[in-house]
DNA sequence: CGCGCCTTTGAAGGAGCTCAATTTAGGTGG
DNA sequence: CCACCTAAATTGAGCTCCTTCAAAGGCGCG
């Protein structure tokens, strides 16, 4: 239950309808968006985004506030740890990942972000990054300098309050990835990552059971603290058992029942 | 080095000088500070919390914020998952654990909270709390009431701007944690937490070599994603090469070098 | 068309878990 | 103050799940 509250846990992208590749030609709603690039108030993601919930007035605030857009190309990075912060990154359009990384040279994916959601709120506590933010996908984000965001959180308690809305929720996403690495075995962790990114999904318009993942199974492992091998052996296990149909980056749920019933295990068994 | 800049990673208490297992009856520092019990600006905590940085006017204000306090018995718990959120909590004295209900019944610690730290802020998403949060012995804190914080921060820029710090330190805390859970084998995750101990004892006065943990093998384990069983396995070993001495509940750290090294194993092997 | 990266699949090994027995500590009441 | 009682901790043995190592297959891209 808690990892069906929590909002992003994971990282991908799914076509709807027809499925086009290029991710800029998507359907009608997002075309609207592409129109009014510069303004939070006619967004298309404005419900899933900073604005949300927040009223004429203060969505015309917050649009002072995004001034700047930047456009990322899949395997460039947003930021990297020990970057100096200065602003926080809404995603318009693309796929992020965001990792640490290991004295080792390995890294740990922490997250996967989808249109929507926002990324660098790691660097406040020390005015630096901790985080590595990557593209998976060509990818634009709306640049939110922090110090006017502060400035006008001051002034507009909506603003204020929502802000603080999607950072507690970062916080209850994270404590979902613990449970989920420290009580889970390897078929729930990759249950539980699929039924939230199809969540996610369908939270943005899209597919619930049809998508393609933009992350490599290493990334998937990564972030679920397995090895790519098991989760390329599990995803395998999965399309046996008919839950789901695997194509490579290809995912479509096949028995979505079947799959939360992995996650009651502890009990149902 | 991701791990060792963490704030809060663990929980236990440590005896400075004479090993009184009285929680109350500290040394003349803590004994000071029962003496102001309802002024942020005569905390002794105050460099580790919410006032962390703020000047003279600035404290006056937040100490207008933290008019009740409330004790709690170990056991019991300070709030439950479901409860509504109303207000924050800052530690005066006590430990507690916080952690998530699971579908069968068993909880996964997410994090150990001692002195100075700020209990609660997974509530503010959604209103109500995600989280358990349990005194692991005899506490008390400070209420804060949400609203009244928020209020504040409009006015107060310097209050505003530390309490995104604690909000995002917390989430680059959490990253710490998924990096253990997702990276480290066992004995990394053991020394890990008993250096982050350590560490947070150190910061607030104690020693940090030696200290008491309140919690139990179990809640460690859960917290580190390993059975109660390995957790003690794991202290024996280290018991034999000589890196702590364990008795119990009682922990000295004899070789923090050696500690670290196991840290770095990766390359160093 | 060929090269590289990602993915799949197999077989063997190991780290941590499960189950179980014993010891120890701490709290309670006689 | 001691005996009891319960909860916590320790330790052992066998097993399981995931990893490691290895090889082959597939897709995309220059």
């Amino acid at each position: 239950m808690t990892m069906s509250t929590t909002s992003a846990a994971l990282g991908a992208v799914v076509q709807i309808r027809p499925v086009a590749t290029a991710p800029q030609s998507t359907s009608s709603t997002a075309a609207k968006v592409e129109r009014c690039p510069t303004h939070c108030s006619s967004c298309g993601l404005r419900e899933l985004c900073l604005p949300c919930g927040l009223s004429g007035a203060d969505i015309d605030r917050l649009d002072e506030l995004v001034y700047t857009r930047k456009r990322i190309k899949r395997g460039e990075s947003l930021y990297q740890s020990g970057d100096s912060f200065k602003s926080l990154y809404a995603i318009r359009s693309g796929f992020f990942k965001s990792s640490v990384l290991l004295e080792d040279g390995r890294d740990q994916v922490t997250a996967f972000h989808m249109p929507g959601e926002i990324m660098g709120m790691d660097g406040i506590g020390t005015e630096h990054h901790s985080l590595n933010a990557v593209a998976l996908e060509d990818s634009e984000v709306c640049v939110i300098l922090f110090s006017s965001l502060e400035q006008a959180s001051m002034e507009v308690r909506g603003l204020q309050r929502q802000f603080h809305k999607v950072m507690s929720r970062e916080l209850v996403r994270d404590q979902g990835v613990m449970m989920l690495l420290g009580t889970m075995r390897a078929e729930e962790r990759l249950a539980t990552f699929l039924l939230n990114l199809s969540q996610r999904f369908m939270a943005r318009g899209y597919s619930q059971t049809e998508f393609n993942l933009r992350m490599t199974r290493e990334e998937i492992g990564s972030y679920l603290g397995l090895k790519l091998e098991t989760v390329s052996r599990i995803f395998s296990r999965f399309h046996e058992e008919g839950l789901v149909a695997v194509q490579q980056k290809n995912v479509r749920i096949l028995d979505v029942a079947g799959l939360k019933r992995m996650l009651g295990r502890h009990l149902a068994n």
